[in-house]
DNA sequence: GATGAATGAGAATTCATTCAT
DNA sequence: AATGAATGAATTCTCATTCAT
């Protein structure tokens, strides 16, 4: 079984084609890609415009300032994963929806990737300035809910044996998926993507009771555009 | 039980009365602070002279540039946990090692929570240029095998009854530990040091086979100046 | 007794009805009205634009660059007084007339206010760039020649007796007003508007050899909409 | 009779061997010279660097912004003629005082000529931002109470014996320095230096009930280099 | 060794002007 | 004619780095 690229429309990568509905988004893209690249130390208003296919002028045009342009990216830029994690919730039993969630969060090279180094930006910047705390805060507080809801659920219908209180299994999970994939995608060598797959897999069936043959194998291939 | 002060050196925060000796160190120190401030992307020499209380001059006398002196603070910065680790588990019996390992490895205020701020920062540096990946990766490493090598004594002396292989036991550990901390590091309402220490303990004894009456009761006071 | 309105035009307040005959009039008081606010030093084509109503095109497509709508906002705008005295002197004795000129050459708040800031910025502008030097000669020959032919003729009609030769006596005239009225402009506090007046028409009573009594009790209302 | 050069320092003009002791005031004078040559329009901060012979650098150095120095500049400039004319009410009668402020009153080229124009430029930034006003109204105050210390005190002697009340022969004349000279300094042709000066000595003597040729001829050589 | 004034390259920002629609 | 997005040159401002004292 296979999960499919979970987001079509270019979020990380260059559209060359980008519609005239929305400009603003464009450069918001644009500016994420830089900060994958080069970090919030690293932005440059000239490098996101250059990105974009701009002048400097037309940034300054749509974000009042430096500062604007960048907190907007890491807003724009981190609410792709909740609504993601939230289509894959709707479809098929909880094992499937489980075996799927973890697998959209595992750093695979993309997209998923770059999100995770986006976090971590994210993260960075609210422990010096915390104006930016409230709303990553109401943004973890929706991711923690889709897991919550989907282990709760699965114990509800029987399908999850948690070792523990549910909310508990819950937090654990975010927590390891969290632990395990930074130090993949900062590139400890001996955490590749496979291993933080193969731990995080075996962690939640030990944490939810689930036999871990009973957990369908579900694979983004890395052949995949992510966009 | 209390654990005493972790570091007697002035570590992160101002010292007056500096020895000649080691003005580099001081400096070092005085970057640190900055960063655990103000960040990478804030930091300036004109504000790491001040915060030394020495002219900006001196800080190029000691360090070719700013790039030198911003990862020679974090290498810096991110030695003392390792020491820190060895220490504790030198002295007492697995559990107290253990009960001790979690508790300094908690984001209390001071020294221990600046710490988490400046793995922040540099998992976040590391992440966008991979120069300091070897490093990065060596710390990381020797903090592991701490923890490794505790629960892989614990296990044999018949202290811990782990879950699982030993080793991935303390990979989860280690991986359950960040992601706890830096939530609330961050900020997190929902995840104060209070949670954080109950879930790593509870944690701690599932995957350990520790009752957890039997873990002692290790807290660092909170009136004690960590310096 | 009292002076009508000085002038029916929409001079320097917005108008809404703007005739579609001449845009170019309607962009020359908007910017009138933008350098009144904020000098020349702060004029701005988008803010000339967003006071007319239009874009920023507009301006340039009746206006080839800043510099030529800067200039004819100050020529148009300073056109208005001579005009002004002039239509004064047509009606009634001489004694009226003096005692009309001198009440309309005062900073009533409104357009005669905004008149005095132009003049400013006028000859702040001229004294630095002598290209615009012949207009504001001639303009000001213009308004000093009015003047000039009031005294010649209220003394040739024996209306008025001169303390010395009557030209001498209208160059003082004018240099009076602008004396006592600029600073009542740039806000000194003891020189308010009813000092200005009482000032003045003692000055040029004295000059003319009027009794003060004689001089016609002329003002501009103040509920009187200046337009 | 002549009066010597008002000033021995290097006000307005640039000085080449600057003392150490104040750069700060160096900048000052370079930025009044750039405000008397461009206005404050054309100010830049390069040309007052390039004026000062300095780099753009040093400006910020030493001035946090564009405004603090142009502010800073109008303000320094403008204090100097204050101390002038109380240093030349110090020596001499009051025929001969009067006779000697009435001519450092007039617009004579350089630095006199000038302090003309960057009261110009202060009262037209005055009157688009009230918060220099302060400022202006307490220099204006200072100047003001010279001029009407002098005609009291004269009238009191029994050197002059005004038309009306002192304080109001000491308004007129201010007002009329003021009236005459700005027309000289714009560059009206009609109103040359030696047209002021003489409509000034004959309107101060009427005014003070001064024989005319009882008022000392006093001038500033032209050839004097005003510094 | 220490200072901090000075430098100047480079980044952010502004805004007149252009031009496709 | 009108629009307003886009441009890019010009300007302000920042700050690592140098260097005379």
């Amino acid at each position: 079984m296979s999960v499919p690229a979970p987001m079509p429309p270019a979020l990380l990568r260059p559209s060359r084609l980008s519609p005239e509905s929305d400009k603003r988004e464009h450069l918001l893209a644009a500016a994420a890609r830089v900060l994958v690249r080069d970090g919030t130390a690293g932005l440059r208003i000239r490098d996101v415009a250059l990105e974009a296919g701009v002048s400097t002028g037309v940034v300054h045009y749509y974000f009042g300032s430096k500062d604007e342009i960048l907190v907007e990216a890491l807003r724009w830029a981190t609410r792709a994963p909740i609504q993601r994690f939230a289509e894959l919730r709707r479809g098929g039993d909880h094992l499937t929806a489980l075996a799927a969630l973890l697998e959209v969060s595992l750093p695979h090279p993309g997209v998923l990737f770059d999100e995770y180094v986006l976090w971590l930006e994210f993260w960075s910047t609210v422990s010096h300035d915390a104006s930016l705390l409230p709303l990553c805060e109401e943004l973890a507080t929706a991711y923690g809910n889709q897991v919550a809801a989907l282990v709760n659920e699965g114990t509800a219908s029987g399908a999850f044996h948690p070792v523990t209180d549910p909310d508990t299994v819950a937090v654990r999970l975010i927590a390891m998926v969290d632990g395990l994939s930074f130090r993949s995608v900062v590139g400890y060598s001996w955490m590749p993507l496979d291993r933080v797959r193969d731990l995080l897999c075996a962690f939640a069936c030990e944490q939810l009771g689930i036999e871990p043959d009973a957990l369908p194998q579900v694979r983004l291939d890395r052949g995949e555009p992510l966009q």
